[in-house]
DNA sequence: ATAGTCGACTTGTGAAGACAAGTGAGGCGA
DNA sequence: TCGCCTCACTTGTCTTCACAAGTCGACTAT
């Protein structure tokens, strides 16, 4: 875990002085020590227990600002305000992560794992020439042991192939991407609805024709290469998608385990 | 529209200089004038073109960077990006505005429009005691004539009342409301998937059990009160919702027509 | 008692300067 | 020719100063 290593020593020392304080002032909210509703300390009290200037400070109090945690106005101090921690880039694309983070047990069935030839349409989202070979992954994704999502997933061929060393069991493929350096850095995830063909029917154990949220996710590199192309049904019973939005503009999405009403 | 004569006169004159620089240069972005991919002027000549301090500059720069117009680092000078630009809080509350502005021509035909006491579940959502007075508002939505959505909105009682003095058939009851000063800030959109209900089905004019797209969405003011619960029923056929992510955190949503693949 | 005013304090905005850190091109030597 | 190094230039970070603009409470005059 290379990154995890190199943030945890940026942490303690190395990171400039701002966000060095942002990161205290969200852990302090976030810890209560602020609390929520309460006018935070001053510019200049915050300046001069950390000896620094009001440069740092602000620099740090706008991230926080930009995150919604921190409102307020000119001649006001700003009050904190808990908020929904914005789902960070590997929470909404991990099903793994984000089943751990809203406390429930992921799993997985591996339906398929293959290699073949491209298929028109995933050819024409991923940008490869037809018959382009490529590596096809089909697995049903549990929660708590009860069948949540279908998840097809088309990787270029350069990505697929990792998968036969890796069994899509055990773990997060995702995670393991990472580890060997795959270079994820953007996705577009595209919702709608669509009735539940024969073969999701009976996987996901419901009846055929019924409703689904279906995700199509494209991934790519950070220089805008496809790597993955995906297609994901949920039971609307399991999982929902939100959207928060104001009209500062922010925005903030996620993805929830349905409630029951 | 007193808010658009403000920003017009803003723009002119009397916003602070990083603002107007901000402005100016994603204005220079958006009209090609600092071309997608080259290298933009450094910040000493910005400065100097505009006889400011790195300061005002830097914080124009930065709002880019947030928005991800601007991509580059230390040391090189960051290059300009056309970016999908983040839609706005009204486009994606308001389905006039968001027809409009994908070159469609919105349409509505009223269902309903009611006075009547809050069923359990909506009271619930809306933080009303039971039994209190809403306003329900039954729309069907089209787009360039064909239906589109189905829209189910309950308004607490001091907004809706504002509908009885409205056609909702002849435009948008969003922009209304903000012409009445309705503090319309927060918006919590929740996508999932169900089934046409034979009432849907034929407003429609779908076969029962089709699968919608449903957004609810919980719209509350500044304050965080509860102004709007709605259920939108999209045909899949007509809207998606897309989300784009990337590793450092940037976000942006947006509400498309459905692409005929 | 109440309304108005003043002043202390807060954040917003901007200038000017300094140094650190990274990039890239040109020049130099092997 | 190739590789390395130096140097100019760029952005990142931080300090210090100054003033504007808004808030809020206390005080004062009515």
């Amino acid at each position: 875990m290379k990154t995890s290593e190199a943030t945890r020593d940026a942490t303690r020392e190395a990171l400039p002085l701002h966000q060095r304080l942002a990161a205290e002032f969200q852990r302090r909210i976030e810890s209560g020590e602020w609390p929520e509703g309460e006018p935070v300390p001053s510019e200049s009290q915050l300046c001069a227990e950390f000896g620094s200037s009001r440069g740092p400070v602000r620099q740090a109090l706008a991230v926080l600002r930009g995150e919604g945690s921190l409102v307020g106005g000119r001649g006001k101090p700003p009050v904190a305000r808990r908020t929904a921690p914005s789902q960070p880039f590997a929470t909404f694309l991990s099903f793994t992560q984000w089943a751990r983070g809203i406390g429930r047990e992921p799993g997985q069935r591996t339906i398929e794992v293959a290699r073949r030839r491209a298929t028109p349409e995933a050819a024409a989202r991923l940008g490869l020439p037809e018959g382009e070979p490529v590596v096809e992954l089909v697995r049903l994704r549990l929660l708590d042991g009860v069948p949540a999502m279908l998840e097809r997933s088309t990787f270029v061929h350069e990505v697929g192939r990792i998968l036969f060393d890796f069994d899509p069991d055990t773990g997060s493929v995702y995670d393991e991407l990472l580890r060997r350096d795959v270079d994820l850095h953007h996705a577009r995830h595209t919702i709608d609805a669509v009735a539940a063909e024969p073969r999701d029917a009976e996987l996901l154990r419901i009846t055929a024709g019924a409703p689904l949220l279906r995700v199509r996710r494209l991934t790519t590199s950070s220089r805008g290469v496809p790597l993955e192309d995906a297609d994901d049904r949920y039971l609307p019973s399991m999982a929902t998608f939100t959207i928060e939005n104001t009209v500062e503009g922010r925005t903030v999405i996620g993805r929830y385990r349905t409630e029951e009403d």
